[in-house]
Formats: C-alpha cells, structure tokens, sequence
DNA sequence: GCTGAAAACATGAGTCC
DNA sequence: GGACTCATGTTTTCAGC
C-alpha cells in the first residue's frame, strides 16, 4: 500500500459468487464438480479462478493446520503500547522475526500495535513476553488477552 | 471439546513437515510437484495428506478472500464485557448470527468475549455496534480497536 | 468469455517390502 | 506401516469460436 488511491470494486457476478462460497471452503475441491454445480465446463472454472486470483479477489490458498496438534496449545492477542509513534515501523520488523507471533495489526485506541500469538504452552508464552517482546527498543508495555478457547472463525461474508 | 483428555500429539517425521509447509502455503500446489521435492512418489503424499487430515492435524483448506476487493474496508477488534458470565452461551449464540463477525473467542482479563470483525466501512461498523451488538442481551459494553492496516498473518511455525 | 480435446495430475485399489 | 504401480477421473492448457 503505497498510494492512497481508492480502487473501483471488481465486478463480481453470480457465477464467481457461487465459485467463491465452494472454494473458500474448500480449496481443493475438483473444478469439475463446481463445474456441474454452476453448469459450465470445467475450463469456465479454471479461467474464473485464474481471473479472481489476478484480480486479487483470493489471494491464494492454504491448507489449515490446526495449531494444537502441533503442540501449541496457547492462544493469546496483546495490545502493545509504545513509547513513541515512530517507533513503529522498526517494532513490527522485529515482531515479524519472531514465529510465534502469528498476525500483526497496526491500530487506532488504546494499543499501537495489537498481535496474535502461538505458543506451546502458558509458560512459553510468558518466556515470549519477558525475552522476546520486552526486549525491543521502542516497546513501552503490553496486555495480554488470552483465547480459552476460539468459538468460531470465518471469512468476510460473500454476499 | 466436551472432554478434557490431553490427548498424545501425533507424530510428524521430517516428511510429513516437508510437506505442511508446501501444502499450507499453496493447497492446490500438484502432489507430484511436492512429491518430486521430497523425492518419493506422488501416492505417497496422497497418502500422507490423507492421514494428517485424518489426524486433525491439517484441518481442511481455503481459498483466501480479500476482504478489501469484496468492498469490507474496515477490520476491527473488539473486547466484549458481559453483564453475567452465564450469559456467555447465548452472546456467542447470537454473535455466530452476525455474519461480519469473522471470528470469536472466549478469553480471560478485561474482557469475557473477543472479536473480530469486517465491515464495509466505519459507518457500517457504527451501525453494526448500535444496531446489532448492543442489543444483544447479556452485552455490558465493548471496546474497540479499529485496524489501520494488518501488517502480516500467517501460520504457527512448522519446526 | 466460453468450449473441447490433449497432456499432466489426483485419487483409490491392489501389491510389495 | 509405508511406499510403490497402475487404472480411472480431474486439472490445466490451448486452439478455436
């Protein structure tokens, strides 16, 4: 993002919808049997989906691990408070090196910064806080939120 | 979850993590072309995605949706305070119906609930806090944190 | 922007260590 | 148990409309 200018919509009709509802649900669905669900051919398809990840409509497609098989069993969102704006731009470089720290927002309100993470286990998550988040320069404080248990998770409606 | 069993992790050998990091960067990436990296055959990474799915380790996969080029411009987070805990239950309950609320999660600290969610625009953010989540019974108050920009989302770390 | 056909790939069954 | 081969159906590409 390093313009301001505001992009018309992409023009998305019934037919991408339907596409759209069967493969972010499931990205490795047979282009076929969305084919027969949309009565076109199976090249309809491909071409839709090729255009839609052109047009930045889908961005990709990903496998999902399920983080607790793999032994992260810690779920936590911090706000981070930092001691000056400027600051910024050098803490989100230095929270991007570490793995744990799974998603990363820049917000308005109480927090500056405001981050996922993963950890193995609570104590893993406090040793993240003292060596790791602690230990960058610019970093005044952080609150600490964390997740029980997720009720559910899902993508931006389509239509 | 209706048990609270730990349940022994699954073992990952080098190959199966070979192939998660492929396969969670790119669901529709061919098993041959991974089959060729990892050097054994393409039934075999057929076989071997078979079992982590069965094993819950991968749990399925995505298209990725930008919310931006669906016309969903504002992402926020919001911390819910309950009047009671017992309400809990029902607030999901009617949070689940609230299609742009994308993602929840019971938490412990300040907030009892916490969410997040996508919006057209600030003014449909307004509404969707006046009109929808204030009226839910059992909803004290909530916070938010409008985000600016996410600045990156990823997975947990594969070793 | 869609179709149809050909080449590459996915999938499932059966087989071999 | 885990990987291989083979047969069938699916994806992908591209010429043609």
């Amino acid at each position: 993002m390093n313009d301001l200018h505001i992009e018309p919509l992409p023009n998305i009709d019934e037919l991408d919808e339907k596409i759209l509802k069967l493969i972010t649900k499931n990205a490795r669905i047979p282009f076929l049997e969305v084919a027969r669900e949309c009565g076109v051919s199976g090249a309809a398809i491909h071409q839709r989906v090729q255009r839609l990840l052109n047009l930045g409509v889908v961005s990709g497609s990903e496998f999902i691990v399920n983080p607790q098989k793999m032994g992260y069993f810690t779920c936590a969102y911090m706000g981070i408070h930092l001691e000056k704006a400027k600051f910024h731009k050098q803490v989100v470089a230095e929270l991007t090196k570490i793995p744990e720290v799974v998603e990363c927002h820049y917000v308005t309100g109480t927090y500056a910064i405001f981050i996922k993470v993963q950890t193995k286990t609570n104590k893993h998550l406090k040793k993240l806080i003292d060596e790791d988040l602690q230990e960058i320069e610019g970093i005044a404080s952080t609150e600490t939120f964390i997740s029980l248990e997720m009720e559910f998770k899902r993508q931006v409606p389509i239509k």
